[in-house]
DNA sequence: TTATTTTTGTAATATTCCTTTAACAAGAAA
DNA sequence: TTTCTTGTTAAAGGAATATTACAAAAATAA
């Protein structure tokens, strides 16, 4: 039973909370946000059920620090992520000893933000065994690469990739939206120390494609980039 | 998630912040002006959020060392770019051991101070993953050159620009306003071990016209040097 | 172990796309 | 005009990629 998990996301730029929140509903988070610290603990007040509380630093106003003190005080279970600038490297001890649980720093994909999330919900131990596995994972677009037990979702359905297939999707989509040439992607897949043609990754990238594309003869994942490689267009 | 970037830009010549001004906005940066040092420190302390400030030296009143130094302390994340007229090189010392993180000289052009911009805003860290890769890229005109994934945009529009064509426009925006000679393009596109007729690069010049130039018969980014080669003409 | 299945690499062929060549036209300079 | 340079076009040629089949190797099961 996959219970809905209240996250509350404190920052004071606009542009920031969107961001956050956008990519926390696309993985069905439920989004609670507030641009100040007063606001920020009112709404705590009003959703006693908050699992993930997201606080920004540098606030104007009651910083992200105090918040953090006041929730960890109130809600001893809630799980608390600093956001902090690169340069604030100081504040990640301060966040950390005034009862955070995890930082992440400016900027973040949303990949890692979502998989520091699942990381301290897991920790926390409030998923079900399920969940739990189904967090260790990396998104894009409609696919969902499970890192714990190598399995690979295109819209929920299990996708059967070989070893190899695994490998590429997975650097794929590591590097969404880059130029991968053939080297990389040997380099990456099969070691550094192997002995063969390049060619083999043609190939498989041929199979991957025959599994993962809608239409294999028109490709709108692995693109390919003439005279250089490949690249994933996860589409987010 | 292209959140809005604001940067501070004082210089008492109304030319010239118009001048920066135009040329940021066009790269989606939010501005704002400051013709004194008071000014700046002003408009800094109403618009926290600020990321860049672009600081000319010589200033009547408050100078813009001051300002830099007034800016390291009280905003340590800021990110600070001094505009120096040509022959206070001495300044450039001051200017970074004032705390500066990098210095442009004038005259310069949009694209250097763009280039300069975004390349401290990836030092920085201060952008998410995908503005960092958007801002892997060359600008000219209407046309960006994304250096991660080898697309080439005109007015947000791409370009199907096969690997040779590819090449050739990168190398001419990266000398903007420089004449090239056949031989250098050929050095730098096809290599310098290549043999073959140098007339590749015209015939290839050609259908790079075609696919950029709003009139091909009568190229305005690919100028002609008559008895020479080539010369790209960003127009900015 | 042996047998069976799955995965992977190789190589040959096909196909598509890109590059070069070459011949001619047009334009500029002498 | 004559000569040289550059632009245009078409077609040949070549290179990069896709596809396929088969064999080798590895993993798995019996």
């Amino acid at each position: 039973m996959i219970s809905v998990i209240k996250v509350l996301v404190l920052d004071d730029e606009d542009a920031i909370r969107s961001f956050i929140r956008v990519n926390l509903k696309r993985h069905n988070f439920f989004v609670i946000e507030a641009a100040t610290g007063e606001e920020a603990l009112e709404k705590a007040e009003q959703n006693k059920d908050i699992k993930i509380a997201l606080l920004d630093i540098m606030l104007p106003g009651i910083d992200g620090l105090e918040v953090c003190k006041c929730l960890r005080k109130e809600y001893p279970t809630i799980g608390i992520i600093m956001l902090t600038a690169k340069g604030q490297e100081d504040d990640k001890i301060t966040g950390l000893s005034g009862g955070a649980d995890d930082y992440v720093v400016k900027p973040f994909s949303p990949n890692e933000l979502i998989a520091r999330i699942n990381a301290l919900l897991r920790r926390m131990n409030v998923l079900s065994p399920q969940e739990n596995t189904q967090r260790k994972a990396l998104f894009s677009g409609p696919f969902m690469v499970n890192l714990d037990n190598r399995k690979v979702l295109k819209n929920e359905q299990e996708l059967e990739l070989t070893p190899k297939e695994y490998g590429i999707i997975k650097f794929f989509i590591e590097n969404d939206n880059k130029a991968m040439s053939r080297n990389e992607i040997l380099d990456e897949v099969w070691g550094k120390n192997y002995v063969g043609d390049v060619k083999v990754v043609d190939v498989n990238i041929r199979r991957l494609r025959q599994k993962i594309e809608t239409d294999p003869a028109n490709p709108q994942f692995i693109e390919r980039v003439w005279g250089f490689g490949y690249c994933w267009r996860g589409g987010d």
